[in-house]
DNA sequence: ATGCATGAGGC
DNA sequence: CCTCATGCATA
């Protein structure tokens, strides 16, 4: 089993340090054994084409992908007005039930089959010239993505699915389009310590200005561009089907002045 | 698996 | 400058 996989992966390895091979399970041979309960499991008012607006109102309404501490089906979700039956393949937007199932379903498949997340982003590369990377599939197969995107991924895996179980042994083969003439930044590392900092200052401003910003890297000592960036990405995992931490239901995107601020870093999934 | 980064589209 | 989709590089 986790043979196949190793093998499939070989085939279109990245470059890696020799001394890194241990780690060719890059998200492609966890079993999964593990479950972790989204806290969706609560109902609010059922009003998808028109999401009723609370008490607090952000200063940009438009929001997919159900923010902070409501659900995830924020941006309107199912939920149609009549008794229609739900767990299509496609069609009408799904839950975010129906999207962890699917991507469960999505995963045990995939590793049966003896793909990689890797193999499964050319694939569809190949077959619908939406070539995506092993980072995206993962995010996907751990909902760590908005529902948005949940919603547009879905379809395009689930004919990836019924592809690879029928598939008579045509190997797919793949030509990327790689070359992007720019060079990228680095990628700068953040003490832990600094890290904490910017967690606190993100549950007190969630959004600094810009003068904000400039002022905390200034004292943090980085770019005011890796702060801004910091704040962005940070904003975006509050976004996720998967919120980090956890916020509690009941609780929307707007974070009381007195909050506490505990040392742990973000613990979701137990590591798979 | 995840952190920092890029870039397109929007105000 | 932000959000949002996406991914290289890395732990």
């Amino acid at each position: 089993m986790a043979a196949a996989n190793g093998a499939a992966q070989a085939g279109l390895l990245y470059p890696q340090p020799p001394g890194f091979t241990v780690n060719g399970m890059l998200g492609a041979a966890q079993p999964a054994l593990h479950h972790h309960g989204l806290r969706d499991a609560h109902d609010e008012a059922p009003g998808p084409p028109a999401p009723p607006h609370h008490g607090a109102e952000h200063p940009h309404g438009p929001h997919p992908a159900g923010g902070g501490g409501g659900g995830p089906a924020g941006g309107g979700a199912a939920a149609p007005g009549g008794p229609h039956h739900e767990a299509h393949s496609d069609e009408d937007t799904p839950t975010s039930d129906d999207l962890e199932q699917f991507a469960k379903q999505f995963k045990q498949r995939r590793i049966k089959l003896g793909f990689t997340q890797a193999d499964v982003g050319l694939a569809l590369g190949t077959l619908y010239g939406n070539v995506f990377s092993q980072t995206t599939i993962c995010r996907f197969e751990a909902l760590q993505l908005s529902f948005k995107n949940m919603c547009k991924l879905k379809p395009l895996l689930n004919k990836w699915l019924e592809e690879a179980d029928s598939s008579s042994g045509s190997p797919t083969s793949i030509d990327k389009i790689a070359a992007q003439g720019r060079k990228r930044k680095k990628r700068t590392s953040i003490e832990v310590s600094v890290k904490g900092a910017l967690e606190s200052h993100f549950l007190k401003c969630p959004k600094p200005s810009a003068q904000e910003i400039t002022s905390l890297a200034d004292s943090l000592q980085l770019e005011k561009e890796v702060v801004r960036v910091w704040f962005c990405n940070r904003r975006q995992k509050e976004k996720r089907m998967t919120p980090p931490g956890g916020t509690l239901p009941g609780a929307e995107d707007v974070y009381g002045p007195s909050r506490d601020t505990p040392p742990h870093h973000g613990v979701q999934t137990p590591v798979q």
